[in-house]
DNA sequence: CCACATCTGTAGCGAGCACTACAGATCGAT
DNA sequence: ATCGATCTGTAGTGCTCGCTACAGATGTGG
């Protein structure tokens, strides 16, 4: 038995321009015409790949989530909590203003409240951006058990927090903030983490 | 000549009506049959009072903006710069996790990215999340004149910075936080906006 | 009471949506 | 060379979308 015509375009490359129009119209304002023609794809392959609209999305997303992975394992690696948060919040300002994505992040610009269609998609962005806050959250865990975090400081509290700011960054460069508004917020943010990590039981 | 029949529903109560379910679904997930339904009017009277979907979300905006000025007003009333960011925070941390509303903020939740035939959507909300922005920074600078914040901090950076948390503290509620998770946020960014507001030149 | 203006409900318009049937093309296995 | 399997492009499908034509209802001014 033969094993069929192979594929003729690149699954990561299309995924790549799929994830840029979602990111820049959102899931429910992206049409399966703007993807093929961003993807050099038609129709029929798309669903064969991926499966629908929504299936594209997840593929797409978990490509975004493999990139923001090893990029948070740099970030993770900084020697204390407070370079931890520095480079997060900084990392995020330059991202989320790079001329070479879409302005904001994907997850929050994907869709928070969507049709009665496509319900699970603000879910399914919730859970990808709760990962991220996990992750910080550990990090933490682990600063406070090296005595780099002070035993007032909550490590789910500092976590949280960061994930805010970097969410508003999300907002405000998706209404044109520049990189400079967005470094000024982090660097604000930044001097809360440090009263908040020094605190005393 | 007459003037023709009465309207036979309150507009403010219908736009009450249609403002909860934009923010609840986001301007393209709301569907006019929905919105329809929930103001307990049919089509062509919506079309005659607001003239089209993005009319009627500009009158529920306008609507939004009006009870919004009326908060910020007693928010901006405080004495001192601190207590205006402490209110900012603590009352955004309630009202987003009002279970009498949609959780978030309706300029947030309305629509950050959107199809290309909805593209001034997002401007549209933008341009009033500014507007608070704005109130925030004046407020800022009358209290620098009058010697309540040092001569460092920088009226616009922390009326941004406030804005941004404040954002953030949206999407989280919008994906499930609780209220205490978001008092919380603002207990810590309250932190930077201390430091940062007694800075010197 | 009548003419006119405006609203209301029914019913449905064209357009665009996500998605797919189908036929031809291209592969591996035999 | 031929077959089965899978992909590709064309050309649609049915459905829902925002929106509206129309006829009847309900008000005011003469």
């Amino acid at each position: 038995m033969g094993m069929g015509r192979p594929r003729a375009f690149d699954a990561d490359a299309a995924l790549d321009q799929a994830m840029e129009v979602f990111w820049r119209h959102g899931y429910e304002g992206a049409t399966i015409a703007q993807l093929t023609e961003a993807m050099h794809i038609n129709p029929p392959s798309l669903y064969a790949a991926f499966g629908s609209k929504e299936g594209l999305l997840k593929a797409a997303l978990d490509r975004y989530t493999e990139k923001r992975d090893a990029w948070m394992e740099k970030v993770l690696g900084a020697p204390t909590a407070r370079e931890v948060a520095e480079r997060f919040l900084m990392e995020h300002a330059d991202a989320q203003t790079d001329p070479a994505n879409p302005p904001g992040c994907l997850l929050v610009q994907g869709g928070l409240a969507c049709g009665t269609g496509s319900a699970n998609v603000p879910f399914e962005l919730a859970a990808r951006r709760n990962h991220t806050e996990d992750q910080l959250r550990d990090r933490f865990v682990r600063a406070k058990a090296d005595r780099d975090l002070g035993d007032g400081a909550d490590p789910a509290s500092l976590a949280r927090y960061l994930s805010a700011v970097a969410s508003g960054m999300c907002v405000m460069a998706s209404s044109g903030a520049t990189r400079e508004a967005l470094r000024e917020i982090a660097a604000v943010s930044l001097k809360a983490f440090e009263e908040q990590s020094k605190g005393d039981a």
